[in-house]
DNA sequence: TCTACATTTGCAACATTGTTGCAATAACAT
DNA sequence: ATGTTATTGCAACAATGTTGCAAATGTAGA
């Protein structure tokens, strides 16, 4: 599916800066930051309008967002290049060595025992070590 | 066990900083943010030193950094106000309406079956939801 | 108690990531 | 093709954190 064709479905104008972003983050296999994103790009966009399209296409379910650390925040689609996947939330690896970031989908957080009156609503789990190219 | 009694513990020089820091936290029931730290310690010193001896801090196993999203990192002491208690992994939650993060000591994170290759060394877990304050 | 030395602090400058207000621009339904 | 509305670009600002370096401080040992 193409930048143009997931804009449409989701009832989003068709804008430069939204076409780019979904573009780079196919093109990319794992999540990245805004950053290598705009890099990515050409550095053709405001940053200001990278963070405004993101969060619109993260509230319409396009994309998610992971903050490792501080400093380290990674956006990655929802959608593979070719399937209409709903990605459902998973676990992330992150590794220490090589700083790449991996969605690790077939691993779901919870379900967790909260203490009385707690209620859970969204959890993140990231979970960091050496990833199998840095193992040795 | 206080400020002084823990840095030596620890061979750590007592500084009037470390010292601030410690017994700001060990007046919070919950983890702070540096700004809020700063405050409660009535501004006295630069953020290069909060930053610089929290760090030294968490080196020493003395307290543990909780990133709940970016622009929302707090703080934490391992040590409880009197037991010396050394805390194991565990998850947090923060309130998506009152904004307190509690240390949830009881819910330890993982195992996780990872890919083949991919090695673990530290993850952390964050549940985000209503407190029981906040809940109706 | 004093001294010497290594550690730590404070200051200044800078980096990164993200947000807000507002005018100019672009998308798209009609 | 035009009008309406959403989106963009720009500028300014905010929060959190880092680095280099000189001055101050803590502490071990004399
Ligand atoms: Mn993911
Ligand atoms: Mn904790
Ligand atoms: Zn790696
Ligand atoms: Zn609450």
């Amino acid at each position: 599916m193409d930048a143009a064709e997931l804009l449409h479905k989701h009832n989003l104008k068709k804008t430069s800066p939204r076409v780019a972003i979904i573009e780079a983050l196919q093109s990319a296999k794992s999540p990245m930051s805004e950053a290598e994103i705009s890099k990515l790009m050409g550095n053709h966009y405001e940053r200001t309008t990278f963070y405004r399209s993101a969060q619109t296409l993260e509230e319409a379910g396009l994309l998610h967002k992971i903050v490792v650390d501080k400093l380290q925040v990674r956006y990655a689609l929802n959608v593979g290049r070719s399937l209409h996947t709903v990605r459902t939330a998973h676990a992330h690896f992150y590794c220490n060595s090589c700083h790449e970031l991996i969605c690790l989908e077939h691993i779901h957080p919870g379900p967790y025992r909260l203490p009385a009156g707690f209620q859970s609503q969204e959890s993140e789990v990231i979970i960091k070590g050496l990833c199998d190219k840095c193992t040795l």
